[in-house]
RNA sequence: GCCCGGAUGGUGGAAUUGGUAGACACAGGAGACUUAAAAUCUCCCGAUAGCAAUAUCGUGCCGGUUCAAGUCCGGCUCCGGGCACCA
């Protein structure tokens, strides 16, 4: 073999020898247990960033090392190609949004095959690709057909000047993003699926997943948000044009007889209609238009409201309270109206505070006042409503929050106002989205007002990939001609929005097991073959939305007949970000001028501490921190540029190495740097250790100590790093692990005879089977070089074994009183007696229990021996 | 604001079930080799005291449980992810 490492040329080799067998292309084999691997497929920006790089780095490795365990893995790679961006680059580069799209497809899979994946290309899918949003469509119409979709108003921001719908990334405080106009909430018709009608099974077969994240698990639940509560009705005093009343809903009807005042959404119709003759509440009406749709403004947001003169009826005292409209209660959540109870709730406190609206306590021991607001006191109170107790409340004085709770709810059904109700926080999935770069939805609306389903051999309906972005207004929705469908009825005209993108990555993963299937959505025996995915690697910023979407679809899917397993997902691994130093220079008018961290140099102090940043042109830089990788920041490290330098494998390495995969990964140069020169170390190991002559064969049993105290070392390893890639997925100390053995290797490194060079030859085999699946190309090369035919792809995982194992003497540690005195070196098949014994025997142990009292003596066996003395 | 995470040497991290804090690396320091540099190799490397053995302190902050706490409990601080039209 050759004496240097030289990365280019070994990758390219190994990529060719993949490639020309088509290593990694499977096909269902009902006698081989499948594991079906899936990384969250990307959307082609342009060109891979880090982020792309670890994740498939991570489901490279599970895939290598499954495959070596015998199975066959599908480990397939694919596009989600439809999206906002495309149509902003289209603008920006005069092109259109597929042309733009397919270019970086292109460019993005050489860059995946520069790395060394072992993606099955054979099922590669792009879902701007008509052969598959094909059977979203037709899924769509399915689920219309079966109740499951329907059309209702829903709140959009709308950009006024533009005449545009914009998505909350384009508005920018409370501005569009390319007309800096005010946006509006408007209200548009779309469409919307019935998510709510698989909440509670979405919310309980979590419990089905044993092998997700927990952090996952308890956001989707949250998410989903079940709670029980009290649905009622408020009559009006006075009927506005026929509306008589109006419901809320709460989970704390134990505090019904603290509400004060009832408060409405501006949409309500019953404020609409009050607007009409109300000047001032109508200009409130639309100063809340103005408000932002998304729920973290709404939550941040000044609240302000507006008394409407109109009382309402307390439904169980008969009291009369003010209805006010407030900006915060949402039309789109609930019933459009909240009872407020300022004694017991911050933000009503807040609220009546603000317009002095009477506040009424009616749990004792919490006496709320203005100067009390912030206190300990008020904040605990919210976290012990099981210990309460009612005051000033009639009847139901002195009761707990559960009694309190079916007593009023009780009250409220016998007299007709209400009853329990569970309700979900999870909101219906709407579907519709006003922009041109998605899947058409797939119906007609008709000249009479109602709209049917494309029927099936009318689809797919298909998208015009050469068209010309003016910058505001989807092409096909300017398009009469394309809208035209008087096929079905003179007329007739096709919706013009399209999908939510999130309605593509809802379902690809089953797709890839029948990508050209053409009879139908899935093929039932290939999708059953591989469903459920084993095991799925991406983001955790998808946790909540893609992911329930996901679970959602396949529910939908196995609903028809299309798959026969409940849940999409088995094992989750949820990858943390890539970050790198940020460095940038202060404005004189505030603003910050970003360097990027390739070009700026370091100055440290003796200690290796980072003092100073300066960039050869700007001078002096301050130093931003680690932060996520971003073009704001221009701290994007390109993965091409490392791979150019380095090698793929060395940045394979560094990324599995510097960090758990679910954790933050700082980039580091230099850190790349000692990646790069621990595998240039391992080539010349196997270069010595060849040049060493010709091994002799391996017999455990008559070995010296040092060669048994390798061969250990090396069967420790193997055990190590193959609970570290399957159980633990902690890759970063599977390679800890053996870069120890590879110390180890190079310590002992004697050679003086065949049998020497047996234990090391089986040490150095070991070590490039278990780094295979994170460098391997390099392992392909030095697996070669020892004379092995087989591919290492296709060599079996190394067993550990026991015998091997086995220790004759092991080392304890004794402390007393939690501390550490001494270390002992005992028989590694001596009694608890004799090791008690050896410990109390030790100088340095008897100092301390010297002159004092042992209370308890403790062997935690192969640990330590423990003192409690006094 | 609400939901979910995280914090350990100069740095990234390790410590898997409450049992030796700092594995493995990076950076830094000293030395060897070299005309020199790079590369490579050897040694040192949490703080304080000490020649050393060793001792005391030390895992974001405050408090608790335990023979023993980075790990468990209560209360904070700061940083990050998500919040339904970025993907």
């Amino acid at each position: 073999m050759e004496e240097q490492y030289h990365p280019s040329a070994i990758e390219t080799q190994a990529q060719q020898d993949w490639e020309s067998q088509q290593c990694f292309n499977v096909t269902e084999d009902p006698a081989k247990e499948k594991f079906y691997c899936l990384a969250m497929f990307p959307y082609p920006s342009g060109k891979l960033h880090m982020g792309h790089v670890r994740n498939y780095t991570i489901t490279d490795v599970i895939s290598r090392y499954q495959r070596m365990l015998g199975k066959n893995v599908l480990h397939p790679m694919g596009w989600d190609a439809f999206g906002l961006p495309a149509e902003n680059a289209a603008i920006a580069n005069k092109t259109a949004p597929a042309k733009w799209t397919y270019s970086n497809v292109d460019y993005m899979k050489g860059q995946l095959k520069s790395l060394g994946f072992g993606f099955d290309w054979s099922r590669e899918l792009a879902t701007c690709q008509p052969s598959y949003y094909k059977w979203e469509q037709w899924f769509f119409t399915r689920l219309y057909e079966k109740g499951l979709v329907y059309k209702k108003m829903a709140t959009v921001n709308w950009d006024p000047v533009d005449q545009t719908v914009l998505a909350n990334e384009q508005v920018i405080d409370g501005r569009g993003w390319r007309s800096g106009a005010l946006v509006e909430r408007k209200e548009i018709p779309q469409w919307f699926i019935k998510i709510t009608d698989y909440a509670n099974e979405l919310l309980v077969s979590l419990d089905n997943l044993p092998n997700w994240p927990e952090q996952v698990k308890t956001m989707q639940k949250n998410w989903i948000g079940k709670s029980r509560g009290v649905e009622m009705t408020f009559d009006l005093a006075t009927a506005v044009n026929g509306h008589t009343s109006f419901d809320v809903y709460t989970t704390r009807p134990d505090t019904l007889m603290g509400v004060t005042y009832v408060s409405l959404a501006a949409e309500h119709p019953i404020s609409l209609q009050l607007a009409q003759d109300n000047a001032e509440l109508a200009s409130f009406i639309q100063e809340c238009k103005t408000n932002s749709v998304a729920e973290a403004d709404m939550a941040t947001m000044e609240k302000k409201g507006l008394d409407t003169g109109l009382k309402a009826i307390h439904p169980l005292t008969g009291e009369e309270v003010p209805v006010w409209v407030a900006n915060y209660v949402l039309m789109d959540y609930g019933s459009g109206a909240v009872m407020a109870v300022p004694a017991h709730d911050e933000r009503d406190f807040a609220f009546a505070h603000k317009y002095d609206l009477p506040i009424k306590q009616v749990i004792a021991g919490t006496a709320k006042g203005d100067s009390d607001y912030d206190s300990a006191e008020w904040q605990e109170w919210y976290a012990r409503k099981t210990d309460i107790q009612l005051v000033n409340s009639a009847e139901f004085d002195g009761l707990n929050f559960k009694k309190a709770f079916d007593t009023i709810a009780k009250a409220l059904a016998d007299k007709g106002k209400g009853s329990v109700k569970t309700n979900f926080r999870l909101r219906d999935w709407g579907v519709s989205r006003q922009r041109y770069w998605g899947a058409p939805i797939p119906m007609l609306n008709l000249p009479d007002g109602g709209e049917i389903p494309v029927p099936a051999d009318k689809l797919p309906v298909l998208l015009p990939e050469d068209v010309v972005m003016d910058g505001v207004n989807s092409p096909i929705k300017s398009d009469a001609d394309w809208r035209k469908a008087d096929w079905y009825a003179a007329g007739a005209e096709h919706e013009t929005d399209t999908f939510d993108t999130f309605m593509e990555s809802s379902w690809y993963y089953a797709r890839y097991t029948c990508p050209d299937f053409e009879q139908g959505m899935l093929d039932p025996e290939r999708a059953n073959y591989w469903l459920p995915v084993d095991q799925y690697v991406g983001g955790i910023e998808h946790a909540i939305l893609h992911l329930l979407y996901a679970r959602f679809f396949h529910k939908l899917m196995r609903d028809e007949g299309l798959v026969n397993s409940d849940e999409p997902f088995k094992q989750l691994l949820c990858q943390g970000m890539v970050l790198a130093d940020s460095f940038y220079k202060q404005n004189d008018d505030g603003s910050k001028t970003w360097y990027n961290p390739a070009d700026v140099n370091l100055e440290r102090d003796d200690k290796g501490k980072v003092i100073k940043a300066s960039h050869p042109d700007a001078g002096e830089l301050e130093m931003g921190g680690m932060t996520k990788m971003s073009k704001s920041k221009n701290n994007g490290i390109d993965p091409q540029t490392a791979v150019d330098q380095y090698g793929a494998d060395t940045v394979r390495l560094f990324t599995m190495f510097a960090a758990p995969p679910e954790q933050t990964l700082e980039w580091s140069d230099s850190g790349v740097e000692g990646g790069s020169r621990f595998l240039r170390r391992l080539w010349k190991t196997v270069h010595g250790h060849l040049q060493a002559g010709e091994a002799g064969t391996l017999n455990p049993e008559a070995l010296n100590d040092s060669q048994k105290d390798l061969r250990r070392k090396v069967h420790e390893t193997i055990a190590k790093v193959s609970d570290d890639y399957g159980r633990r997925q902690t890759f970063n100390t599977a390679v800890a692990a053996i870069m120890e053995l590879l110390n180890e290797i190079t310590r002992n490194a004697d050679r003086a005879s065949p049998e020497t060079l047996a234990v090391e030859r089986e040490a150095l085999e070991a070590c490039i089977l278990l780094l295979s699946p994170i460098v391997p190309h390099i392992a392909h090369r030095l697996w070669q070089a020892l004379g092995n035919g087989d591919q290492v792809i296709d060599a079996p995982w190394p067993q550990v074994d026991e015998a091997a194992l086995v220790k004759t003497s092991i080392e304890l540690v004794v402390q007393v009183n939690g501390k550490v005195r001494a270390k002992l070196e005992v028989a590694a098949d001596a009694d608890n007696d004799s090791i008690i014994a050896e410990a109390k025997a030790n100088p340095n142990v008897q100092k301390f229990l010297e002159g004092k009292e042992i209370k308890m003596c403790k062997v935690i066996p192969g640990k330590l021996v423990t003192f409690a003395v006094k």
